[in-house]
DNA sequence: CTCTTTTATGAACGATGTTCATTTAATAGG
DNA sequence: CCTATTAAATGAACATCGTTCATAAAAGAG
């Protein structure tokens, strides 16, 4: 045996050297997001923050979407990392959807981002794999589990979504919208809501999140 | 009885007669997004099909969300109409997240557009109450029913953004992504998602808002 | 040293949300 | 009839945005 084909010498191919590399230029964009939110993240601001002109994100992006779907990408890692054994499977779903809600709250408009995209990249198609697997595994047929399995999946994002568009408002704008819910709240016109008025205005999404979660988990359990 | 209080005479007030009214922009904007889409509804787009100058809206509303708010409304109307007589709580639950789907189904973009906002009006919190009513009368506590309302509220939004997003892709577009996605699902690092493959790639919609609701009226009929 | 290739630059284009001083058109009052 | 007042629309402008492209720069290959 003697040398083999692999490239032992990773040489440098021609050209410019490049200033930026499309990983760094994911976090950078991220952590503008964190810092600024997802309103102030501009293809200038993210170039600069790079210390590079506009033109050269487009030759790693073809379009401000595929930036945003990159880091969608960038924001599951982790998501689908082994689970701990001797757990049942309804402790497993549970689990992998407060998986997602966490790594969407971690950064600024997280779910607002992830719900404009649409990544097949490795980080989603494991998360997604792991899921269906799960819910296989307890008995669902494949076709169950991918429906179930797309229902957790939008429970949480659409529940993410407003547990970030309530955190975004200031504290001033967020009293002024309790107490414009409030004064819209008639008892006559709607018993219902002013009796759920402490509720609704509740800051505990992670109670409200479990609620929902153990609904599908309970139908889950009953329909195996 | 004499003449009463009431306004007998609708003068008008002075100034410069209007142009447009809000209603009418509202109705306006939506028809603009059914026919181009939200990414192509612009406050100039709409000025010009109002026969209007831009500034013009501005006097109606204070900024392009408050529009898209307005819009957001708008599409709930009809979904807190009385339901049928007769029919148990569980399809009741059924029915409103149904027309929820069915009322973001109708615009383009709904539920982009009413994931985007979060109005308060009429419309929005007769569904609500409406909602909390039929979960409460099934014996749910208060803070369950909210919470519950919650639950279906988001899975609704969550799916029809997906849906909504799978739909706006064009025939070339759609094949292109079931092309890629069928590259990318090897069975060897994603084997439950190449089973899956089949009911990943179906238009069924229905069938997978379906099955998710399913679930969550299990899990309810289950804890209550 | 010259060719080739890769990358970054810098400037520009059209479009967008928003603001504001000005003008227009109606009523109210004398 | 005339003038003040008020509501609304106008028209122009501002700062930014995503995107494109001809050009320049910097490296290895021959």
């Amino acid at each position: 045996m003697g040398t083999t084909s692999t490239s032992l010498s990773p040489r440098r191919p021609r050209g410019r050297p490049r200033k930026m590399a499309a990983p760094e230029a994911v976090t950078t964009a991220l952590r503008l997001v964190d810092e600024e939110g997802l309103d102030a993240l501009t293809m200038r601001r993210l170039a600069a923050a790079l210390d590079v002109q506009v033109g050269t994100l487009y030759r790693h992006f073809a379009t401000k979407q595929a930036l945003l779907a990159a880091m969608a990408e960038e924001m599951l890692a982790d998501c689908a990392d082994p689970l701990s054994d001797g757990t049942t499977w309804q402790e497993q779903v549970t689990e992998l959807a407060g998986r997602l809600r966490t790594a969407l709250l971690r950064h600024r408009d997280g779910a607002r981002v992830y719900a404009g995209t649409h990544s097949i990249g490795p980080n989603t198609l494991s998360y997604a794999d792991t899921l269906v697997g799960v819910l296989r595994g307890a008995g669902q047929s494949t076709e169950a589990a991918t429906r179930t399995a797309l229902a957790i999946i939008h429970f949480t994002l659409g529940h993410t979504l407003e547990e970030q568009a309530a955190g975004a408002l200031t504290d001033s704008d967020l009293s002024a919208a309790v107490t414009t819910l409030h004064a819209a709240l008639d008892p006559r016109h709607y018993p219902n809501l002013a009796a759920a008025e402490a509720t609704l205005t509740s800051t505990d999404f992670a109670g409200h999140f479990a609620h929902g979660l153990n609904l599908l988990v309970i139908g889950l359990t009953a329909t195996r």
